[in-house]
DNA sequence: GTCTATATCCAGATAGAC
DNA sequence: GTCTATCTGGATATAGAC
């Protein structure tokens, strides 16, 4: 089925990068085969139609920011290394592509189908079996150090919600900070690097007792 | 210029309501006509263009956002009601419209000329005027508390990102955390219940020296 | 001010030559 | 496999009647 590997490959990248710069409705096939240096009908050839396109553009998108996630494998690791590991491995993936958080978060609210198609997926349903898997250890380690009075009782799910934000929030909003801080990109990364250093100390003086 | 007023104003409640539902590019006037109850011309009567009327939406809306930080004002307050009144206040305010937060933050992105001419309006300007005067305010709250020992030291640019992130970012990631949590709108307001009373003490324990 | 009808444009998609 | 040319539909926008 697939023709010439390296022009899919072509024109997959240039998709890629229109369908996150201008979103889903935003981008241009046009625009797609130019990126490409192809012509627009090669797209329809490749991947038919603009949906079938953005649908499988999303899909990937929203399977690399899972990798991110992967981390967590506890072996004899205590709490504190887990949080560092978390946050400087999620800051460190996610500058490798900084548009891609916001670009899925973005998609999964006006294609909400998109998200249901996703979770079906074989790779989809990876994360909740991770879950399944990690939580219960985090839950255990959590409540083992507060029956020893070395951290405060806190409900996973809303520390989890908080390692994320945390994490992923200045990628989001990057433009608005830009804006409110004045940032440049080399004052951007100075700020990210300054905090993954600080953020594991953020969290991890937040769950003390 | 602005002939009646009630249609006037339902045709702009109608465009909130689609522009935030489908984003910028994926709003047809035609579901804003509808909305509105009136015809697709009566909107261009209104307010011209679609994309005069996309940017007045989002000044509007991305103003919004910004009131929400005003709680800031500090008289003799303490540090840690302050930032108790911040993230109480601001969830509060964005319960009542959850999605103007990722619309805002989506469209900054997609359309960094808007952010441009929303810092040019005078309303524009506010945040940077709030901020000019806040920042010293709470920066000094801090150094004084970190010379009597009471707090540890904290960038307050980092400060004031986490704090933002941590009141934002459930609502920007809504719909995944819906998938991976398996939230229905009851589910979901429980959990921000809860983080709502959470979030003051996990901020502030994080400041603590 | 509000409508219907229509013009214009542009994007997605297909046909068919090479 | 890749192109040019073209069709078709849909969306913005305008003209003009009421």
């Amino acid at each position: 089925m697939p023709k010439d590997r390296d022009t899919e490959a072509r024109i997959l990248a240039a998709a890629r990068t229109v369908f996150i710069r201008r979103g889903t409705s935003g981008a241009r096939l046009q625009e797609i085969a130019a990126e490409a240096g192809v012509n627009q009908a090669l797209v329809h050839y490749y991947f038919g139609s603009k949906d079938d396109l953005a649908e499988r553009v999303f899909i990937e998108a929203a399977q690399t920011l899972v990798p991110a996630f992967a981390p967590i494998p506890v072996p004899g690791m205590v709490f504190e290394d887990l949080i560092t590991a978390f946050v400087q491995g999620y800051i460190d993936a996610v500058r490798q592509a900084p548009f891609i958080p916001g670009y899925v978060l973005s998609e999964a609210t006006h294609h909400p189908e998109r998200l249901e198609t996703l979770m079906r997926t074989a790779i989809g349903t990876v994360p909740r079996e991770v879950a399944a898997r990690t939580f219960p250890i985090v839950e255990r380690m959590i409540a083992e150090r507060v029956a020893q009075g070395t951290l405060r009782p806190m409900n996973v799910q809303q520390l989890l919600v908080n390692v994320m934000a945390l994490s992923v929030f200045p990628f989001v909003a990057r433009p608005m900070l830009a804006a409110a801080f004045g940032f440049d990109d080399e004052s951007f990364h100075a700020f990210l690097d300054e905090r993954r250093e600080d953020l594991p100390r953020f969290i991890i003086n937040a769950l003390r007792p």
